[in-house]
DNA sequence: GCTAGATTGTACCCGTCAGTACAATCCGTC
DNA sequence: GACGGATTGTACTGACGGGTACAATCTAGC
């Protein structure tokens, strides 16, 4: 809505950052629908209110426009976990906030997850070319290490904790509660995919993470 | 070795099973590295001791080998699952093994791996049509589903835990391992892909998974 | 109101790639 | 040693799809 107006606030005929966003959307859904090759130049161009030219014209090639699609989706998925302040919770509270966050916000991104599994397919090439989304990242895991500092110095997290290999756990619960669901749900029944399906998974998660982070009871 | 002997007990020039076998072994390979649309049935063929009308003859086209190449990517696998027999450990110790064996096939089978990730993309729609696979997985399951279950009689395991949950937390960590990889090492260094890393990452995921199966110490 | 550069539409080119036609060859069996 | 079905090689086709040529139109600034 607010978006739309901002869009049409230059002419009705020409607005090229308009066009570009318009492209870059239909990019995202097409190429996490159905992969790099799999993806279309033409139908990315069908859902979009412009045509292929304009595709070449704003992005070069295929390639460029996969690079900053991948780029846009990263943006819109840490841009919406930087929103989560957890610097005022405790540190118990703070790390299942994150984790029961984390699982949620990839749940209701599925176009960003596929578009990480096919760059995954692909050894992350794109990736590596774009050192933009690097520095997303680390922001990400920088986050965890203050909680992680926080509870190690409250004596209630084990000391030594790798914020990396906790990212990596939580990560792995989330992403692939997202990406594995087809498979998983054909082999298994979609009962894990209901909501209380889900509801299970995401507290056993962060009862997993948890008993990572904390220290041992004494025996 | 003793595969090579087998095929050759026809004939030199015809031997209808060996070509088969040739075939699928090339569409795995390639389907796991470029994913359905970007294999080329040419590459495959180039990667075979036949020719692509083989291709067509043997699998009619590329979906029927695309297919059957994913069934012989989980018969592999869970045919080496299989081979683990832990009927005989105590369910603590099952566990164990069960998780840390997990975690390490994953890691040595990468094309499976990146098959399930293909038939991801796709939304399982071959897996569907394949019932072959489901009972492999099955099987999975109820050797899960008996250690729960003696671990319950024994009371070291909490009450009502679900073999598919469980199976889920175990095959999220194994499977995210082996499919991320790539970005993950490109955004946060590849040092947990070190055989130390790795080491750490594999206890990690047991304890995290014998936490959820444990029964809670009394507070 | 004209010029220069930015944007856009139409129509096309040309390589790639799934799939096939057709004929040849093999091999067990009689 | 000839028949018939199973297997294989060669050479092609036809559609699809990434990318472009070229000209038209827009917009800002003078």
């Amino acid at each position: 809505m607010t978006n739309a107006m901002a869009e049409d606030r230059r002419s009705w005929t020409q607005n090229p950052e308009g066009v570009r966003r318009d492209i870059l959307a239909a990019a995202v859904s097409e190429f996490a629908e159905r992969g790099l090759s799999g993806a279309k130049v033409d139908d990315i161009a069908a859902r979009t209110r412009t045509s292929k030219r304009m595709i070449y014209y704003y992005f070069g090639d295929k390639m460029g426009l996969y690079t900053q699609a991948l780029e846009a989706a990263y943006h819109k998925v840490r841009e919406g976990e930087a929103l989560l302040d957890l610097g005022h919770l405790p540190p118990l509270d703070a790390l299942t906030k994150l984790v029961a966050f984390t699982f949620d916000h990839h749940r209701s991104n599925p176009d960003f997850i596929r578009m990480v599994m096919i760059e995954n397919i692909h050894q992350a090439k794109a990736l590596s070319a774009s050192e933009k989304i690097r520095d997303l990242n680390i922001a990400a895991i920088e986050k965890l290490r203050e909680i992680c500092d926080r509870g190690e110095q409250e004596g209630i997290f084990r000391r030594g904790l790798d914020p990396v290999a906790l990212h990596w756990q939580i990560s792995a619960a989330s992403f692939f509660n997202v990406s594995n669901r087809p498979t998983f749900a054909v082999l298994f029944g979609d009962e894990m995919f209901s909501d209380a399906g889900q509801a299970h998974l995401r507290s056993q998660t962060v009862e997993a993470i948890l008993a990572i982070a904390k220290k041992h009871e004494a025996p």
